[in-house]
DNA sequence: TATTTCCCTTTGAGTGTTCAAAGTGGAAAA
DNA sequence: TTTTCCACTTTGAACACTCAAAGGGAAATA
């Protein structure tokens, strides 16, 4: 059994590695991510890779084997649909589960797993909007576009927020800004670095950075074909 | 904060030493409990001793400290809400519980704990009938006592079953022999080492030592004052 | 009283994870 | 080309937990 520190170091990886898959992460901004000094990542990505779980390229980085992968994907599973049972059924705020579901995703069994996942109805994503890997590992991977790139008229409904910092996810709930919601864009404000757009029948405007850890799924513009 | 070892440990000391409190368990008593050998349970006890948790006296044995008992009643109460909010909540079977909170309880934090016990209705026992501690340290003791020692005619209510092995508890299911169910004692074989009894509605007998793992409380009988 | 026995403790060692601090490789700057 | 610099690695050490095996205390037995 991986232990709990491997099953983070591993989900770290995945993550870094995310934009793009199979490329290097170095250890310096594991480090930074882990939380610890470069030292104690150099010791235990050596650790990783004689547990076949990470191919380490000294001085260049880290990547996961198919090993690595498949177990970033179990524990993402567990902390995803931990976060949606923890909202759905116990009523936390989605801006509060995260660190809860950061403990328990190392000490649920696969039989509790299996229970959540049927009480919850199989779903696919998490109060993020980020997708619950399947018990297989399957993950979905619906076309996103972050708010900050999007034009004039543009009309979409939000899919997804990748940031999930306690305090952004409060400024977008009480902007209507969450999965599910509508929105149309009004004006994109270059100079000014912001965007303004409808939502749930409201005017909002937001900077660029804000923007960005909104993303979308924009409707195919019926006039425009290809 | 106590790591999962050191909750683990505390519980059992407290476990170990509940038939008389404040009474000195034997290290190889806990060795045994704990599955380590006896040098470890040394090592360990001088390091809760240090923390205060325990008194230790050596060659005689340890027995908890007020901050250790304080500690021991957090993890029970822990242990317990869990198992009631996977019996109730999950549907569980109450066999299948303990595995599960044996390690949720190391994880679950404060706000959780406090989501599950208002969820379940602030309830003062788990499935087994086993009390659960106050969030303030409080535990409900009732006078309960072992069918083993029933005598014929007696009246009253199952109330908690202390053997707490699956095996035992799915026989028990099976039978009717759960908390809340009412029984009367039919017979008393002394030399046959048995016990009959009448539960929902059916006759039912079983033997002293499995008698003695089912504690009831009897009703007062109306004829006998004093 | 002398001996045996059993439990408990001690010692030495190993694993997993971490840090502080010193050392090194190699890309970038001069 | 040479130097500088930063990121990375190495080394030595600590902490929490564990075991195997040897050593010791004192109650029970003879
Ligand atoms: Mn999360
Ligand atoms: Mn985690
Ligand atoms: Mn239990
Ligand atoms: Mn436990």
């Amino acid at each position: 059994m991986a232990s709990r520190t491997v099953e983070d170091y591993i989900k770290q990886i995945y993550q870094e590695q995310q934009p793009v898959p199979g490329q290097l992460v170095s250890l310096g901004r594991l480090a930074t991510a882990m939380e610890v000094v470069p030292g104690t990542v150099t010791t235990m990505v050596k650790a990783l890779a004689e547990a076949g779980l990470v191919s380490y390229e000294p001085r260049q980085g880290v990547r996961l084997t198919p090993a690595g992968e498949k177990l970033a994907l179990h524990v993402l599973r567990r902390h995803r649909l931990i976060e949606l049972f923890l909202v759905q059924v116990l009523k936390f705020d989605w801006s509060e589960v995260h660190a809860e579901a950061e403990e328990l995703e190392h000490a649920v069994s696969e039989r509790l797993l299996e229970r959540i996942d049927e009480l919850l109805g199989r779903p696919g994503f998490d109060p993020h909007g980020d997708p619950i890997p399947s018990a297989a590992g399957e993950v979905a991977q619906p076309r996103l576009h972050p708010l900050n790139a999007a034009r004039p008229a543009d009309r979409g409904v939000i899919a997804r927020i990748a940031d999930q910092q306690a305090e952004f996810l409060r400024y977008a709930t009480a902007r209507g800004l969450v999965p599910g919601a509508e929105v149309v864009i009004q004006s994109v404000d270059v100079p000014g670095d912001s965007i303004t757009l409808l939502v749930q029948g409201k005017s909002r405007t937001l900077g660029r950075a804000a923007a960005a850890g909104i993303l979308v799924a924009w409707q195919p513009e019926a006039a425009a074909s290809e």
